[in-house]
DNA sequence: ACGAGTTATAAGGTTAACCTTATAATAAAT
DNA sequence: ATTTATTATAAGGTTAACCTTATAACTCGT
C-alpha cells in the first residue's frame, strides 16, 4: 500500500467515506459526505477544497466529488487497515463484533504500512472483515463477493447473509442484537407494504426489521430451502 | 485503569514524559520537559498551566512540575498501553525491537481500556516491555526489578542487562546495533577516564560506548563470572 | 421559463497546540 | 549584595479543523 498519501486523521476519514459512498453514487454530493461524517456542509466543502488541491479528489460543482486514482489508493489503504484491525479485535482479542468497528476506526489512523502488513501476515491474510466486507489488497484491489440486497427478496425466499453495509456502529449493534450477521440463514416470512416492516426468520428466530435495516444486508440466495444449503457445500 | 483522564494525545505525552522524568527528579523543570518533548519552553509552560487547571499536576514556580495522584494514574495508564503494544509488536508481529517503541507511541493514544485489557489477556499478562521496563498494572502499580546503572560498574565486573532507560528510538537503535539488550551478558573491559569511553564485552563481542549510552543501561551483577551465570539458575 | 430547493461561497468565530520575540521575576553563585 | 543564568509571562502569530449566519449561484421539476 506504499506511502501514506493523506495527512491527518480527518482527511483519512473523508477518503474512506467518499470511497464507500461512491459504491452507490459515482459522484458523491458534498451534502451526503457531510451527513455521513456528521459535520456541516460548509466545513465539508472547505475540506473538499483542501483535498482537491492535494489531488485526492475531483469536484464537479453542484454535482459532487469523485476520488482521483491517488485518492482511491489512499482510501483503500485506510479501509485495509480498518478491516484488518477489525479482524484482530474480533479473532484475537475476542471483542464483540459490534464494537470492533468503532475501535478499529481509532486504530486505523495510528498504523503505518509496516505494522499493517505484519498484522495481515499475523492474521493469515484474511480476505473479509467480520462484517463480511472485503479487505483491499496491498496493491489496491477490492473484490466483493457477488450478492444481492435482502430487500430485493420476496416472501418464502431463503438466503445466507454475506455482509452488512454500510458499516456503522449503531446499525451493526442493532442488527447483531437481532442475530443478523454473516453466515446466518435468513428466510423472508412476510413483507408489510404499508409500514415497510419485514418479518424474517433469522437463524431460526423470528424477527421484525424495517426496510431501512433490511436494505443494509447483502445476501446470497439458497435455491432450495429443503436441500440444506447446497451453496455451502463447496469442496474446501 | 478505569476512565480516560487526559484529553488529547498531547496531554498524554506530557503525562508520560513527566512520569518518566520524575524517576530522576522529583520536581521536573519545565525546561527538561520541553526538551524531552521537543517543543519550546513557552509552549510547554502554556500546556503545563492547562494541565494544572485540570488537576493533573502541580507546578512549583521556578522549581518544576510534579504529577498529582490523578496525573500519576493517567501516566501509568498510558505507559501500560505503550508497553503492552510494544510486546504485541515484537512478540506477535515480529517487528524489530528498536522500532517497536515509536510504533507503540502512535498506538498508545488510539486505544481505550477495553482493548488494552483484552490485549493484556491475549499476551498472557506480561510484566515487562521488550526493553526490560515494567508494565504498570491496571490498578496503578509499577515495580522495577532491582538493578544498578552500568556506569557504576568497574573493570572486570560481569553483569546481565535488565533494561534500557529512558527509551528513545535513537538510543534503542544505537544500543541494539551494538548487541545491547535485556538478557545479554556484559563484562566491563576498561574505562577511559579522559574521553569517557567504555570498552565492553557485550554477548561475547567487544564494543565501545560513550558514558552517556552506558548510563542508560541498567544491569544486575553476576557475582562470579566463571560460575556461569548463577543468577539465571533460578528454578522455573 | 420560472420559482423552489439545493449547492456554493463569503465572512467572521472558535479551539487546541504549536511558534517567536521580548520583558519581567526569581534563584544561585560569586 | 550584586551579577548571571534560569524561569516565567506577555504579546502576537500560525495552522488545521471545525462552527454559524448570510448571500449568491445553480439545477430541476412543473
Ligand atoms: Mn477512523
Ligand atoms: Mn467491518
Ligand atoms: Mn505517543
Ligand atoms: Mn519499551
Amino acid at each position: 500500500m506504499s506511502e501514506r498519501v493523506a495527512t491527518g486523521e480527518s482527511a483519512e476519514m473523508y477518503l474512506k467515506a467518499i470511497c464507500e459512498l461512491m459504491t452507490t453514487d459515482p459522484l458523491v454530493p458534498i451534502s451526503s459526505l457531510a451527513d455521513r461524517l456528521g459535520i456541516s456542509v460548509v466545513s465539508a466543502t472547505e475540506m473538499v477544497h483542501r483535498m482537491r488541491d492535494q489531488d485526492l479528489l475531483e469536484h464537479k460543482r453542484y454535482k459532487g466529488v469523485r476520488l482521483t486514482e491517488e485518492g482511491r489508493r489512499g482510501a483503500l489503504d485506510i479501509i485495509r487497515r480498518h478491516r484488518l484491525w477489525e479482524r484482530f479485535l474480533v479473532d484475537k482479542l475476542k471483542l464483540p463484533w459490534e464494537v470492533s468497528h468503532d475501535l478499529a476506526c481509532q486504530l486505523e489512523h495510528a498504523t503505518g504500512a509496516e505494522v499493517v502488513e505484519a498484522m495481515a501476515t499475523f492474521l493469515g491474510e484474511p480476505t473479509h472483515c467480520p462484517h463480511g466486507n472485503p479487505i483491499p489488497t496491498p496493491d489496491g484491489t477490492m473484490t466483493f463477493r457477488p450478492g444481492l440486497s435482502l430487500e430485493t427478496l420476496k416472501p418464502d425466499e431463503n438466503c445466507i447473509v454475506l455482509r452488512i453495509r454500510p458499516e456503522t456502529n449503531a446499525a451493526l449493534s442493532y442488527l447483531a442484537s437481532h442475530g443478523m450477521m454473516p453466515g446466518v440463514q435468513v428466510i423472508v416470512k412476510s413483507i408489510n407494504a404499508f409500514d415497510h416492516l419485514w418479518t424474517l426468520e433469522i437463524g431460526g428466530q423470528e424477527e421484525i426489521l424495517s426496510k431501512a435495516m433490511v436494505s443494509r444486508v447483502v445476501v446470497q440466495l439458497v435455491d432450495d430451502p429443503t436441500e440444506d444449503q447446497e451453496v455451502e457445500k463447496e469442496h474446501v
